[in-house]
DNA sequence: CGGAGCTCCTGGGGGC
DNA sequence: TGCCCCCAGGAGCTCC
């Protein structure tokens, strides 16, 4: 499940392997993967067609490509044209879902089972692929609005590690919600990037139980979780990042942090590192909650 | 309008 | 062996 650090990781393999070339040619082999798109396919791929990618930008789990007229003399490379000097009106704006991958594989490689999406440049190399067995995530074009955001992520709040991301302000929205502490972590217009895993994991560091009515969390606490949130997605970054060195462009869920390095997700039954309390797993939101039940005490009002 | 629940999707795995 | 159901969950949408 790609949260942060995985799209993270993703953004860095597409600057490294993306940024700088021109889009040749695109291929849409199954429409709902561009559903978010206005236009359509037809109109996706004539937005894409001649635009030169700049450096990719994130915000949470979402991801962007800002797009640049390519040079007007076809075939003629352009040097030294430095992204971000110039300011792009729209991106490929990519967001991964809960299965989505963006590959970079050499033209003649087999296609992939959920191959999707299929980016062709001018260069001739390798194309970028959008890969997505559930089709949970998408590509679309979208303008580019205030700040360099995509319209359609405008509404999506800075992650914790925007340099504009304000503590003192998350927690004083978490504290003026009404509901419950981990419903509040997921919601991407409070805090983004944060997903059913590193949620988890954060609470657990912060020693916070996910059902907190978020009136009675303390400012300290709201500090806490946002800090140990941003403790884990750093870890995981650093074990993850070395994965995008390679050609492929890694960007599942599969940095490798999942099976290292989780101290309660997936855990249910092992003995938490802290007390040795057998982890438990519990239903909340439709969804799984790991959990210490010694380290993390459930409230005596909890909300959901 | 905030909050909560529904829904989309597909393959793997367990039960019978 | 085969079939069916459950499970994974991000986020837009709808309803109250």
């Amino acid at each position: 499940m790609p949260e942060l650090p995985e799209v993270e990781v993703v953004r860095r393999g597409l600057e490294r392997w993306v940024a700088g070339r021109t889009v040749d040619d695109v291929e849409v082999l199954h429409p709902r993967a561009v559903r978010r798109h206005g236009g359509g396919a037809a109109d996706l791929v004539a937005r894409l067609r001649g635009r030169t990618a700049a450096v990719p930008v994130r915000r949470g789990k979402y991801l962007w490509v800002p797009l640049r007229q390519s040079g007007a003399a076809s075939g003629v490379a352009e040097p030294d044209r430095r992204s971000g000097e110039e300011a792009a009106d729209d991106a490929l704006l990519v967001h991964l879902g809960m299965s989505g991958q963006l590959l970079v594989q050499p033209a003649d490689a087999t296609d992939e089972r959920h191959l999707r999406v299929r980016l062709r440049f001018t260069d001739g190399g390798r194309e970028l692929r959008f890969v997505d067995q559930r089709t949970f995530g998408g590509v679309a074009v979208d303008e580019l609005g205030a700040g360099g955001v995509p319209l359609s992520v405008a509404h999506i709040a800075p992650d914790p590690f925007d340099p504009a991301f304000d503590d003192a302000a998350f927690a004083r929205r978490l504290r003026a919600r009404r509901t419950g502490l981990k419903r509040a972590l997921l919601d991407q217009t409070l805090v983004s990037g944060i997903g059913n895993i590193y949620a988890d994991e954060a609470l657990w560091r912060a020693r916070l139980h996910y059902a907190r009515a978020t009136e009675g969390v303390t400012r300290a606490e709201a500090v806490r979780v946002l800090d140990a949130a941003r403790a884990v997605m750093t870890d995981a970054l650093a074990q993850g990042g070395t994965s995008f060195d390679s050609l492929y462009v890694n960007v599942n869920g599969e940095s490798g942090y999942f099976e290292r390095s989780l101290a309660v997700y997936g855990r249910e039954g092992q003995e938490c590192d802290r007390c040795g309390t057998p982890i438990r797993r519990e239903s909340f939101m439709n969804r799984s909650s790991y959990l210490c039940p010694a380290c993390q005490k459930r409230p005596r009002h909890p909300r959901w």
